[in-house]
Formats: C-alpha cells, structure tokens, sequence
DNA sequence: TGCTATTTGTGCGTATGTATT
DNA sequence: AAATACATACGCACAAATAGC
C-alpha cells in the first residue's frame, strides 16, 4: 500500500509553498529546467513535468527564452448589481475599448432551442469584446429574436447590461419580465486561449443570461470572461425585520 | 517567421473537434497512447502531450490501465437567490449530506484583516463539506467574530446560506446591514485536488462573502466549489416601468 | 487464485528548434 | 554572434492499475 508520491509533485508542490509562504513573489523568476535538473537530481522530463504542473494550477508563467514567473493574479474588480448590472469599478485610469460586431445570422440548433425558435430561423446576433489595456478580458455573445427593436449600437455602454437590453426592448412595448442567469467557470477552448490570449492554468468564467418576456425568450448574452483579471463582485443592502 | 502549429496541438484540437461535434461523446473511450502514435505518426511523447493538452481542457479524464474518456459535466443545478440563499435545485432525489467541523481558532493575518481584528483574536471557525453521491461538491470555511451568538449547528441547511448567518446574528441583537461577495474561478491548489478529488481541467469557483454589521466586518464565508458539479443559477423578476 | 495482456503513469536520455538577452 | 532558456520531438524502460482468462 506504499503510495509514493511522484518527483515531479514533490518538487511541484516544494515549490507552490514557497510561493503561498510569500519566499516567491508575482513575478519572481522560478529556477530553470537545467537548475531544477540540478537542484532535486531529476531529469529534463520531470524538471518539464514540474513546471507543467505549476502552469496547470496558474501559479506561474513560462516566457520562451526568459524562464518561468510567479504569476501575478491582476485583479480588475467589477461590480454586478441585482444580478442585472455589470459595470466596472475602481479601475477608471486604464483604458478601455469595446467593440461591436453586429450581424443577422441563421440560428444554431443552440441557440434556436434556447429562443424556443423552430428551425430555420434568423436572429440578430452581437458580438462585444471587451478590452482593458490591449487585453481581451471579456467575450460576449448576444443574440436576440428578430423583432423591430431599434439596433444595439451602445459601444459606450457596458454590454454585459442586462438594464440595456430591457430598456431596448421597453422602447417597442415588449416587457422583458424575467431575467435567468447561470453563472460556472471551465477551462477555455483552443480558440479562446488564442482569442484573449489566455496563459495556461486560467479558467474562464461564463455567464449566461436569459432575457423572457412571459413565458418567451426573447434575448440570450453568453459572457465569458477571463478569471484571473476580473472578479464579480455585488454588495446587498439588508432591511431589518 | 513560419509559425508552425505544434502536433500535439493540431492533434489534440482535431480530436477536440470530435468532441465538439458529437462524434465522441461523454464516457466514450478515444484512442490510448499507442493508438494515437499510429494513427497520427507520432512519438509515444506527443501522444501523452496530446492527451495532457485535452484532459488540461477539461474535456476528457485518463484512467491508469483503462484509458481517456471523454468527460461528462454532470452538473447538478444550484439556485441562488437574491445573492444570499443558495440551495440546491432539480436534485432531490441524489442523497446529500453536510459534514460541519466547529472549533476556535487563532485568527490568521488573512481572517483578522477581513474581519477587522489585531492580532492576536480568537475567532470561531467552521469547516462545512458539502457531498453529493460519496463526491465532496463544495467546502466552506466561515469564521465569526466572537461575539454571543450561538454556535453554528445546523447540518440540515446549507451552509453557504446568509440569512442563516443574518439571523444568528440578530437573535443577540446584532442587525447584519450589508452583505458583500466576491465571486471568481481558479484552479484548484494541490491541496484541494486531493481533497474534493477534482480531476484535471477543472476549475473551482469561490465565493468570499463577507457581512457587515454597520461598519465592521462579523463574519466571512470562503466558499470553494466544483465548477465541473455545480452551476449557480439565479432568477429575477423584472418589474415594469 | 494466479497469470497475462493492455493501458496509462512515471522517469531517463537525447536532439533540435526558437525566442530572448 | 553567442549564450541561455523554454518548446517540440523521438526513443526507451519499468511501475501500477485494470480486465479477462
């Protein structure tokens, strides 16, 4: 029953406390293949297998030709209300670019079946990308049912929104009367890693929110977001009694 | 300047694409080690790159002597209300149970900042595990100031509940004014892994959620969850206007 | 029970490419 | 141009878990 641990999660997690213990600091250098080589008498596989396990779990960052560093979690707090509103917060000195891409697409199977629309349909599609800093935090898609609402052409608005869509719709006399959200986090797909160059060991938040009107749906937003720049953070009043 | 796309990636991407279509589903086996080698024409090396790169995604899960399969998000929903009350949803029929653990700790640097205490503090501290089917689904760890209230006995509710907390604290007379939460994803820390027994690409979600009685912090809750398990679902109803 | 074949897990050695300094 | 460091890739050996006989 002798379980041994393997080399490279010894070494791996050695090197995790002394990042949680503060010893390795967001932007320290790690010590290099050839020196973990030397450091713990492990071959060039497993000093690669450390460091791989390290990126998986986010904790570091390899440059080709530089090394590895202790990666730096850069928070970018936001604030969601009522679970409706999403909109950034004490991070007013960085600048911030949206931009949008509309369209008028034939409905995936997807999202036909999550605007109850029975095939072939055509829907109203957006496309936001939300940049901080020449980064791509933040990817959403939103897709509404063709109705005569005016276009979404907010860019200075935050599209995350959801105030936005119900106003819009207001304007034409449709009550948006419930809004759903789901909210989970996975790791990203090979197309986003690339799209908002996301570095390995970092999850993507998804957000995906359902606009009805009675019993229709009317408009779907599926947010994804990159979990190491932004937090989701709400502040709720509570009435005594 | 001819950046040429990595095997292991172009290999793990088509598979990847299977995935995505449909063509291997949830529990089904894709090809082992060696398979993937004549198939594609590859070292034994590349073929675990390969398989490495998909299970990092999340996307499948390597059984030792078995093979890889593709993974299966069984989530089980969950509700959260108005940001304070989560209770689980749809899942009645799958037998639950919550593990609680009180003690009374010496507050660290980290729990006396949020709470707004100087060292040295006692603080009261429980350790809730919540498990679905024999698999720990969500840890809390929740820390009080000590005031009068009583201890934290309720194994029949959910822990992560903050009415509960709210009105503990007003049966002494303390009225919980705000209540705030910090919401992001990572992955999970080595510690973790082993404990929840989380799989490779998969992340955890984390509630901070903090309450306030007036200006001063009395009790924080660290909430750590299976994001490949839960998803937290929320529903709100907009009234018109 | 024991044995064997299969499959992934761990580990070693080596070579070459590419980005950075 | 040279040194350094990570990225990609090949080949090999043995351990450990699984499944079937």
């Amino acid at each position: 029953m002798m379980s041994v641990t393997p080399m490279y999660v010894v070494v791996a997690d050695r090197i995790s406390a002394q990042i949680a213990a503060g010893e390795l600091r967001p932007g320290d250098r790690i010590p290099g293949e050839r020196e973990l080589e030397e450091l713990y008498k492990i071959s060039r596989n497993v000093a690669r297998a450390v460091i791989s396990r390290l990126r998986q779990q986010g904790l570091i960052v390899s440059r080709q030709g530089k090394g590895s560093f202790v990666a730096n979690r850069d928070l970018i707090r936001r604030l969601v209300r009522n679970g409706q509103e999403f909109r950034p917060a004490d991070n007013t000195e960085v600048d911030q670019t949206l931009t949008v891409e509309l369209s008028e697409v034939d409905a995936s199977n997807d999202i036909a079946w999550c605007l109850d629309l029975s095939l072939p349909a055509r829907v109203s599609k957006a496309l936001m990308t939300w940049t901080i800093g020449n980064e791509p935090i933040e990817v959403t898609e939103h897709y509404e049912r063709l109705l005569d609402q005016p276009p979404i052409t907010r860019p200075e608005t935050n599209p995350m929104n959801a105030p936005d869509v119900i106003k819009r719709f207001a304007s034409i006399g449709t009550q948006v009367t419930t809004v759903e959200e789901d909210t989970s986090a996975r790791m990203p797909t090979s197309e986003e890693t690339h799209q908002m160059a996301i570095p390995q060991g970092v999850p993507v938040i998804t957000v995906e929110r359902t606009h009805h009107a009675g019993d229709t749906p009317v408009a779907i937003s599926r947010i994804t977001i990159r979990a190491d720049r932004v937090l989701i953070s709400s502040k709720q009043d509570i009435s005594a009694g």
